[in-house]
DNA sequence: TTTT
DNA sequence: TTTT
């Protein structure tokens, strides 16, 4: 179950470490702000902040193109790890396991605080917009060749 | 991105059908109801009925262990199909195209207008709640052996 | 944003209490399980356990009709607490706010552990789907009468 | 149920209608893009159109703040209308029925093809990110002052 | 710590 | 019809 979504600005750089194999492990934090008004009628506001943790290549991807301040949407599934702390309590970190991210926002770059700066890479041109099946009968769509069309 | 959310029951029997290919989808029409107080205080209710459609080993799950009546988790892409009817005239279809499917409800079968009746590939008695590191540290979680324990 | 979603079952009985004001807050530990096949092709199991807080309205329902083993899909906020433990070192604690409730499953109650058992208000029965319009006409939808079925 | 989310851009401009009554209607169209690598590793891509209705003041304030292009985070829920044509055939449209608007990209404006061009009604400042209860005690956060921070 |  |  993907189920949670974020949308909200990275508050610093990614984070990337690597596991002994070799596999990326990214950590952002984001912050989402929400806004209303209070019983008076002011305009109250409330940030909070979400760790995010992507793996192996979503961690690659996170950690090249994302940056400090970058807006982002995320999917991902809430966790919560237990660990110890040097007196031996236990600790709780709850985390987003992100499976999903989608860069926001126009071209940001043109002079971020990073070297390279750059954006996503670039969603290849779209073009066959068309799942227009296109056949004529009455009885809606069929699906004889799905596989050649569907992503999964 | 799996942008639509549905639960909800089962209007009627799933549709099995198969490609030429041999590749199952399943169609089916789940109901969702919403119930809210009117202006006037007086209780209004609305069904509104979404057609779903799964494919490959997801349509064979939904085609074994659903039938009418039963409740269901379902996210999915939205997706509006184009055809024609036999004046010629465009006509669109949307659905929503289903990546994952969770029964709810308990064992309800016991008597379904179908026959083997059942219940889902009964998630395996979930026992190890544990994804305690229990690393002994101030540093929060560490990854280093995602690779055993993470589903992707 | 309603930015999370759990669909699992309660772990214990709900918490209820209320504030100086007399509002009520009820507390409930959610438990999803999530399972998939791991390199070797062996099933995999994990639970993960979430806190779930209702204010006011929705924490008095709550608080009413669910109970432990309660199957439950909510709709909620992240948000992250912070306070300070006995020897005053800061601690994190990260729940949902729910905003929507929706009690899953068939009539479960007939034999609960609980007294009075109990399910939830009944959602009026289900049965005018129509929000048919049935204007002729070839431009779609009109919306002129909105104010008396739509709710919000 | 918030069941449907869209991030995606506008195909034009939006239409503004009114009712008798005076409520404003918006209507807007979404194209959301997806990418894939086929079976042959070739980049695939699809782009779904999405009609999304917004009522009353989130209608005005789509109408106000929307344009052609505008990059936007919608939840919403499905509705299905019916209608009939000349021909008096049942005709069916799908929709989403805007709940949330969030108005994503930074500032885009600065030469768009309309005229007053704008950005959204710029969230106030946001400032007290402090759900901080700061309460030292080993039970958690409480609630005791909740009717003030919190927005529902 | 971000952004609007 | 948009955007990447």
């Amino acid at each position: 179950m993907r189920n949670c979504i974020l949308v909200g600005n990275l508050g610093q750089d990614p984070e990337v470490r690597y596991t002994p194999a070799g596999a990326a492990v990214t950590t952002i934090s984001v912050a989402t702000t929400e806004a209303w008004n209070d019983k008076d009628g002011n305009k109250q506001e409330r940030t909070e902040w979400h760790r995010v943790v992507f793996f192996r290549r979503l961690a690659e991807i996170a950690g090249e193109y994302l940056k400090k301040g970058s807006q982002v949407y995320i999917e991902g599934q809430l966790r919560t790890n237990k660990w110890q702390d040097k007196s031996g309590n236990d600790r709780y970190t709850t985390e987003i396991i992100a499976n999903e991210l989608q860069m926001l926002g126009g071209r940001p770059g043109s002079g971020g605080s990073m070297g390279g700066g750059g954006n996503m890479p670039s969603a290849p041109k779209a073009k066959n917009p068309s799942n227009n099946n296109n056949n004529s009968n009455d009885n809606g769509p069929n699906y004889d060749d799905f596989d050649d069309e569907i992503p999964f």
